[in-house]
DNA sequence: AGCAGTACCTGACGGC
DNA sequence: TGCCGTCAGGTACTGC
């Protein structure tokens, strides 16, 4: 579901809501969510009387920093997290539940069951998998046409799978790479060695620009994805190549397409975006 | 070393 | 009403 966009948003509307917070205890109930401590039951206590004191984002994931570790949680496809009442009844897809020394409960929900939490020690959890591995987000100093364009051109492999891996650029999923390239005219199957450095920096531009947008309108949400506060993004609103097959091109005219790249859907217009 | 294919899960939807 | 295949904002693992 979520990428830089959203998870920015969840970011800042958890923040809000659960900052400075106490945890009294923690319950874990589909154990395989959390990755670090090996052992779900090490996580749970070593969790207890830890205070919220700040969250971070790096790419798609976020980082809780409490006084003693930083808890590194990837949403993935589906998952949420949510502030209520003790009382409030447990839904069935609620797999991870932190109690507040407030009363209140943070809850972490995820239909699919694919996101992930590792608990590192503080200081620790940038040089730890899985965030050492990630190349800079849009929003840092190494996000430069010097430091892309050579990762880029010693590839053959199509852009579109070269912007989804998050070793090179994190923050890109899905929905966002299809509007980069739609708006950069440059076809998903291009290879990264056939891209020259004005098409490269065409690129990075139009999915910073993209990212920034998106964030402005609180994400995109196509069915589920809504913020911690519950509600939901506008950016599908501004989508041009998106869901947007047997619509007209916005610049053209021309029935926008939806191929397969990788298995992975792919939407643009085969009149701006031309292989050759 | 780098890449494609598959696994991890559940639910919604369309066709028969 | 099923039942079956396909699809979904993602990434880790396997094996070529």
């Amino acid at each position: 579901m979520p990428e830089l966009p959203e998870v920015e948003t969840v970011r800042k509307t958890l923040l809000a809501l659960v900052l400075n917070e106490r945890i009294k205890h923690v319950d874990v109930q589909w154990p395989n969510i959390i990755k670090m401590p090996a052992e779900p039951n090490d996580f749970q206590h070593l969790l207890e009387g830890q205070s919220i004191l700040d969250i971070k984002r790096k790419g798609k994931f976020l980082i809780f920093e409490l006084d003693n570790y930083s808890l590194v949680s990837h949403l993935r496809m589906e998952g949420k997290y949510g502030v209520y009442t003790k009382d409030e009844p447990i839904d069935k897809h609620t797999h991870v539940i932190f109690y507040l020394e407030s009363g209140k409960t943070l809850r972490y929900h995820d239909v699919r069951k694919f996101g992930t939490m590792h608990l590192f020690a503080k200081g620790q959890a940038f040089h730890d998998l899985p965030l050492k591995q990630l190349g800079p987000d849009p929003f840092e100093q190494e996000y430069t046409v010097d430091h892309l364009l050579p990762k880029i051109n010693k590839s053959t492999r199509a852009i579109k799978n070269i912007l989804l891996d998050q070793t090179v650029i994190a923050g890109l999923g899905n929905i966002y790479v299809d509007e980069t390239l739609f708006r950069a005219r440059i076809h998903p199957l291009r290879t990264g060695d056939s891209l020259d450095r004005k098409e490269v920096q065409a690129i990075i531009v139009e999915a910073k620009a993209t990212i920034e947008e998106a964030v402005k309108q609180g994400g995109t949400t196509i069915r589920s994805y809504v913020n911690s506060q519950g509600e939901i993004g506008m950016f599908q609103q501004q989508l041009y190549a998106y869901g947007q097959e047997g619509q007209p091109c916005a610049r053209c005219g021309t029935e926008v397409l939806k191929i397969k790249v990788s298995n992975r859907g792919t939407h643009l217009c085969p009149s701006c975006q031309q292989i050759s």
